[in-house]
DNA sequence: CGGCATCCGACTGGATACTG
DNA sequence: CAGTATCCAGTCGGATGCCG
């Protein structure tokens, strides 16, 4: 049975970064989890084409690392909600700057699209 | 022949930039461009187990990418420099961020342990 | 509703050998 | 020196089906 276990810490600080945030979804779960507590299904909603599995596992990810608490309630029929941990939240400087760095390598795209 | 091409672009800028920079080496090959033009094999040297493959790849996509720009001098024996583009150097920004957000992770870890 | 188990295909990156 | 060609292994995420 293999144990949850969070990512290994790398050489390098930027990597452990990468390592936590490079999963397919989770810089969009993050995203969403910025904004609103939500439950499983409205993340599977909101994450358009995601398989619970899929979901699922980035969760689990997200949580071994601290980014993200999970709140079971233990009701019937099940509910369960994520949050950001303070840690978290604290990404939101860092998705900012990639968000930036992002947009102008767009607009450059679009440039030499137009040229 | 297939012809080297950029990241596609997704829905989101956070995403583009994590597609770009997200390779195995890109942040550490960065970081080395960021101090420094070096060569082919300095960077072989400077990343520790990197195969000649790898690198060549990864630095086609950099270059794909706009981040990085090959100078080939076209001599015998061979001699090519990487160094980064304006695009490549504004990358710093975000490389900082997340470094400093990986930090904030490792220091949690370790008082983790030793509690 | 919120999962987990199983199976599987695609992609990434590594090892090795060879070349202009 | 700076690659390319070939082959291969590990990982990630998706599809599907079942369960409390």
């Amino acid at each position: 049975m293999p144990k949850e276990q969070a990512t290994k810490t790398l050489t390098c600080p930027v990597e452990t970064t990468l390592k936590i945030i490079g999963g397919r979804w989770k810089v969009l779960i993050i995203h969403f989890l910025l904004n609103d507590t939500m439950r499983f299904g409205e993340l599977t909603r909101s994450l358009n084409g995601i398989s619970a599995r899929t979901l699922s596992k980035q969760l689990r990810e997200l949580e071994a690392d601290g980014v993200v608490h999970r709140k079971d309630f233990g009701e019937i029929p099940p509910k369960v909600e994520y949050s950001l941990t303070p840690l978290g939240r604290s990404l939101e400087q860092v998705l900012l700057s990639m968000e930036a760095w992002g947009s102008t390598v767009e607009k450059q795209r679009t440039k030499r699209k137009s040229s």
